[in-house]
DNA sequence: CATCTTGTTGCATACATATGCAATACCAGG
DNA sequence: CCTGGTATTGCATATGTATGCAACAAGATG
């Protein structure tokens, strides 16, 4: 068997002749001790190559200074780049990044079950559904949660969203005012917030302007999905011509099929919009037109909560973060985009 | 502030009638207890809703059963597919997955230093170099590495990588056999293993087979560079009518630049060539010619080397995987490719 | 010089669990 | 009934660190 014998601070205590507590004072910023003993100890432990045990110190602290992260489905580029983010954000916060697998379904993993026993300073769930057994069993374990990219009706838990509600309103609006007459939507999971608030916003807009309710179809935020069901509208004797996809992902899918299986030149004959934003989107393969959220302000305020649940974990909030429409060349320009920005950001950003 | 208290064993000692060490034990699957008092124990935690601290117990067995995971650059999607698995595979192994950022660059980040003494069970590095210092200090602190995508001359580490020497060398076949005249290559970041195996075998297997010495351009594994150097090539009079791009990600910003900036037909006016065979490779917007790396097999290979390492510290082993090359439509047809398949697996995919 | 203050230090204990060892109970065989 | 063995259980201690408390020293103030 593998027996490591690791260096304590009983041993540092004993190479610099004081006691265990002086070197744990040493290694405490701002404890009681004098500058030169914590520089005799300092050196000691350098030249034993101590370091303080996290999880004795944790074990004392009952906090672990770790984030739990559940992440589901990362082919979809902006978990990616909120992965990319969160893990700096919370390196620079001085929090570890536990990260666990979480099936993109509603529900999170049994794994996470023994997670929770880490005493995690909070749990994050990117674009994972709560079950309603888990947000009790966190409660239980005395683990704040946000939700991320998702909301919740339980009470107790708090969430860092995009404005869905604006987002899809401003894109519906953007394709009346390009003169489309038979819009599709592509849906994302059933039952995941981000569809349901982009969905209703979408074809709610739609009716209160007078236009035809959109075909629709599921993509379940998946490429394959989303390919089947752009080949299941373009196909149809009256071809939509715009297409808004619930994310991304899918719209990069979508635009795949209509240009390459359909011979359609996306943005003249057909409109292709997306959501998320995601870098690819700039792509002058895609140039897709596409709502942002901003990633960077998302981790942000998540990171921002964690600091506060940590110290107060009944503060709960629900954060909404602002998104701009970027209008690239998926879409059919429009003379004057601003005609219609009554309510949201919209910028034509240059190709990269 | 937050002073969590937590349900602990004596608690359910308490009221289970029992003492803590039945409490453990009732845990700790094979230990010696009997059936019914086990049952009476575990209703009682489950009544109070007890887990064991893992912090406490990882603190005892002097193992954590986690793995710290430095990822530096998640714009590669071959590292995303790869985090994608190996979150999984470590999660159906038990082991918990501390994920931390680590500059692209050379050597790995400052944080840590300190996650190296949370006594974990191994160091997985994805694409990062292991700076001599760092190596010391893992060996101090009695953690095993083990690199991905990197190999190091350091004889006390592990490593999984493909096989480089046979991808280029194919690849630098496949070029020769489409009767390419002018041959570029973008490397990678200077200075990784990978791209100093895949650099020496192009070139040496061109020169071998009395080829002009290719082009050559910096690429740093990075999209913005790539996509510069791609334009400092395809502006030169005598414009190679073929590039090896040293991964995936730099072959597609190729291919955008080529097909969008130059109007060029990528796959009959010019060939583009990658590594790793991301799945956006196959998406018909690329089409992309790869060498395979197998991640599911990396990612498998990484997993067995930490379970050995675990129980083991010295049983260092390096291991090589053996990968594709799968021929797409950027790349000029061969009548024949089975007549330079002498030394590894060629493939033909239909596009997904 | 006595007293008080301030700054350091060590002692003892707590954090939550695992486990070697001894004690106990139980049952079968003689 | 006694003995030996087995199965269960509790006691005591260990893991490595943080911290309240008391002790102590040194300097300041009267």
């Amino acid at each position: 068997m593998n027996d490591r014998i690791f260096v304590t601070a009983h041993d540092v205590a004993r190479a610099a002749g004081v006691s265990q507590s002086a070197v744990s004072r040493a290694f405490t910023p701002g404890a009681s001790i004098s500058p030169d003993t914590r520089a005799r100890i300092l050196t000691a432990a350098d030249q034993l190559g101590y370091r303080p045990n996290l999880l004795a110190r944790s074990l004392i602290n009952g906090r672990s200074n770790i984030v739990g992260v559940g992440v589901g489905n990362l082919a979809n580029p902006f978990f990616v780049e909120t992965m990319q983010l969160l893990s700096r954000a919370l390196d620079d916060a001085g929090l570890r990044l536990l990260l666990f697998p979480a099936d993109s379904g509603a529900t999170a993993e049994p794994s996470i079950h023994e997670i929770l026993h880490y005493r995690l300073d909070a749990l994050v769930l990117l674009s994972v559904g709560l079950s309603s057994t888990l947000a009790e069993e966190c409660r239980r374990a005395q683990v704040p949660v946000v939700l991320y990219n998702r909301t919740t009706l339980d009470d107790a838990t708090s969430s860092v969203i995009g404005d869905n509600q604006i987002g899809a309103r401003t894109i519906a609006a953007h394709l009346l005012a390009g003169r489309h007459q038979r819009i599709a939507y592509i849906a994302g999971t059933a039952g995941s917030s981000t569809n349901a608030q982009r969905e209703a916003a979408f074809f709610a807009y739609l009716a209160q302007q007078g236009a035809p309710a959109p075909l629709r179809e599921d993509g379940h935020y998946d490429i394959a999905a989303a390919t089947a069901a752009t080949r299941r509208l373009l196909t149809r004797p009256d071809r939509p011509d715009a297409i808004f996809c619930a994310n991304d992902l899918m719209a990069i899918a979508a635009i795949n099929v209509a240009r390459h299986e359909y011979g359609l030149d996306v943005g003249r004959e057909i409109s292709i919009v997306g959501y998320d934003d995601v870098p690819m989107a700039a792509w002058p393969a895609f140039s897709l037109t596409s709502y942002s959220q901003p990633a960077e302000q998302m981790v942000a305020q998540t990171v921002r909560l964690i600091r506060i649940l940590r110290d107060d974990p009944d503060a709960h909030q629900d954060v909404i973060v602002d998104g701009t429409l970027m209008l690239r060349g998926s879409s059919r320009s429009v003379a004057n985009p601003s005609a219609y920005a009554t309510t949201t950001n919209i910028a034509t950003p240059r190709p990269d």
